[in-house]
DNA sequence: GTCAATTATAAGACTAATCACATTATTGAC
DNA sequence: GTCAATAATGTGATTAGTCTTATAATTGAC
């Protein structure tokens, strides 16, 4: 009963389809939020029939029509009262952990290959973000911006989300370093 | 399908009870996979099912009698055919990053205390973890044990654990700050 | 000119996770 | 002496999430 608030204050910057949700749920939102397009549509069309958000369509001629949603008042409040509710403590899951928990066990050299591919990817995710935080704070600097912006919310959670994949890289690149060196240090005896 | 390959990783230290592997699952495994006590019973009875784990009943007097559970070699098969395979992206959940992104649009001074309560949430884990750390080099030193330790598996995962901590703690103190500034800013007007 | 990707929206079947509850004895706190 | 917490293991109902599949026009790559 959580993917509704992730979904309405996803929707705060501006109408969007559910096809534009799925595209936020992949970029910004993907920082705090994993949901997969079917549960957006699904969530959307639970929270229009329960008057959170309101649609409408929009015709369109070279591409299919879609339904554009808005968050309503009564939407409002139910973010409202969520933010003052305490929430859950974060929820994690990761494959990659428990492939070096057992690290030990199982064939190093595997474990180091997915370390160094999951340090490639934070990598890219890492300038993907840079991106669009130099977008959502224009030609200010961030200090500035921060003080004085309009919207920062989208900007805080995205400064989580680089913080988050920084660590991300610096720490598969330290436990590959590390795997390979017993590797090494193992084969010469 | 994936949460029995975090029990197996969880179960390569000894054998541990239902009970037990709960308590695993609330500190070092909780740095990458979350999941409740009935979720883990029964993963065991369908992992012992398949012949994954075996285990044996231990008589107890003062306690009630307990089932222990040890990673079997088709287990042991199992999780390095898994450490093989490229895994998912992590999945991540947070309810707090939600309030932040609606930080701009609802009351800010609730969005402040919850930011404050995981700060102090997350300077608690951190201690917590630095003594799980201590407790798993015992005498040693870092690199040394890192360089000569017999297991480090769960090692390199608590440090993963103890920076993500120390990300939020920081995080979460300075969105605090920077919304106490704007909100004093603000009511100087 | 062909092929894959993008835009746009789901339904239906299935699997996984959570919530609420149930039992029983002991230990430790106040 | 009472009360809460700990140790120990689940069941059953409900909710949430994932996997597979479907449609159909257009744009961009090579």
């Amino acid at each position: 009963m959580a993917l509704r608030h992730a979904v309405l204050a996803a929707l705060l910057d501006g109408e969007l389809s559910g096809y534009q949700l799925a595209k936020a749920f992949d970029l910004g939102v993907a920082n705090f939020w994993h949901a997969l397009p079917q549960q957006l549509y699904a969530e959307l069309a639970r929270l229009e029939r329960d008057g959170l958000v309101s649609g409408r369509e929009i015709v369109q001629d070279t591409r299919p029509n879609k339904r554009v949603f808005t968050v309503t008042d009564a939407g409002l409040a139910e973010l409202e009262r969520f933010a003052a509710a305490d929430g859950k403590p974060s929820f994690i899951r990761d494959d990659l952990l428990v492939k070096v928990q057992a690290a030990d066990h199982v064939d190093a050299g595997e474990v180091i290959a997915r370390l160094t591919e999951r340090a490639a990817f934070a990598d890219a995710k890492i300038r993907l973000l840079g991106g669009l935080l130099r977008k959502l704070r224009g030609d200010r600097g961030e200090e500035e911006f921060l003080r004085h912006g309009e919207r920062i919310g989208p900007y805080l959670t995205c400064l989580r989300g680089l913080a988050f994949e920084q660590g991300n890289r610096d720490w598969c690149r330290r436990s590959a370093a590390i795997l390979e060196e017993r590797r090494a240090a193992h084969a010469r005896e």
